[in-house]
DNA sequence: CTACTATGTCATCAACTGATGACTTACGAC
DNA sequence: GTCGTAAGTCATCAGTTGATGACATAGTAG
């Protein structure tokens, strides 16, 4: 257990065998792992795997698996960095099909962005999906609600709500894979068939 | 299978060995674990002991662990309304339009029960969500589609799956308070509305 | 080069999980 | 009483989990 060359840490641990490196792959594979996942729902060797380093190496360098989760949530101050978010999101649409095309290319993806969790899930900070859905509100509803009004189509605003929380429906159920057919049809054929129903309201 | 003495429910279940005393003891004690210590760290064997009874009778009576899960939610639920139908969620629909004033009259109230949260959460337990979206799919997405076939319109099974994540994104939105308009028009109403855009597809 | 050790790999363990099906027992009709 | 069946018991399965220690290898000091 003598350290033949105490190597300050700062210093110099550039090497292929890495005992540093592996430490900190563990801990940020562990961070992202039990914080989307939780603790118990969490194996030692998807950590081990996402950090590409032998499942074994948490009980060398951390102990256990308990006391690796103690040190990803002491070290998860550090770690605040900034979140994307899909450039799509961002830009005006011209009118409800653009959305439609584009939400549905959006979930087509794995798995619903940070920002659609947020919305959707009861347990998120009030700030976080109060933004979300501000941001939604601002981008995608008010444009499709103007459209609806400029199509002199009775109450823009509801209809407008209606159809965007039923895309977004559409775009969950499709990225979680809740139905075989809607999952595997292709985007654009899809916003087709949604359009048929959302397009023509009244 | 055939019941020898087709005993009435409701009449005299007064004996030692009591189908549906079992039933209730481990319901409620799933209710119990499940609630104080979550579904993961909660044991099939813990549950039995605790109502009394043989673990393999979850098996028998509630089909898997997730499943007593989701009928302890579901009873769970029921408990606190007052006087909602014993039937509820687990009936078969004659049509889209039960469906629809099923869904939004029950997203009307509090936010999105445990069970649409399972299906819409990406870090729900898996066995949770795919017992969620099987029970989704036999009981809503297959009488829809049905209904469709008979009335003849093309591609009825995705159709089907569209409606509901559809209709499903819309209980969503209002349980959650996504938009206002949204949020405030009456169940009925709204039913109204959903059942122009969905009820008539192709 | 040789040797030593930090580092990483691997096979395997014991414990626990949910699930299954054959078996036993008690109920209640007759 | 008998007897069929619902209800309950039990042993055991196959899979997964976290953990362990023997072993292999790379890096470096001398």
């Amino acid at each position: 257990m003598t350290t033949p060359t105490p190597v300050d840490a700062a210093t110099a641990p550039r090497r292929t065998r890495n005992a540093l490196m592996t430490k900190e792959a563990l801990l940020a594979a562990a961070q992202e792992l039990f914080g989307r996942k939780g603790y118990e729902r969490t194996t030692t060797r998807e950590i081990g795997e996402a950090a590409g380093v032998d499942p074994a190496l948490i009980a060398r360098y951390f102990g256990s698996k308990a006391d690796l989760y103690l040190a990803a949530v002491a070290a998860e101050r550090l770690a605040d960095d900034e979140r994307d978010e899909p450039a799509g999101v961002d830009q005006p649409f011209a009118d409800l099909q653009d959305v439609v095309e584009v939400v549905l290319r959006l979930t087509a993806r794995q798995g619903p962005g940070p920002i659609l969790q947020a919305l959707v899930r009861d347990d998120a900070p009030p700030e976080i999906r109060e933004a979300a859905r501000a941001r939604l509100v601002r981008r995608i509803v008010q444009p499709v609600a103007a459209q609806f009004d400029a199509d002199g189509i009775d109450r823009p605003t509801l209809r407008a709500q209606v159809a965007v929380a039923a895309l977004l429906g559409v775009g969950l159920g499709r990225s979680l894979g809740w139905f075989d057919e809607l999952h595997a049809t292709d985007p654009d054929e899809l916003a087709v068939l949604v359009l048929e129903a959302l397009g023509r309201p009244g």
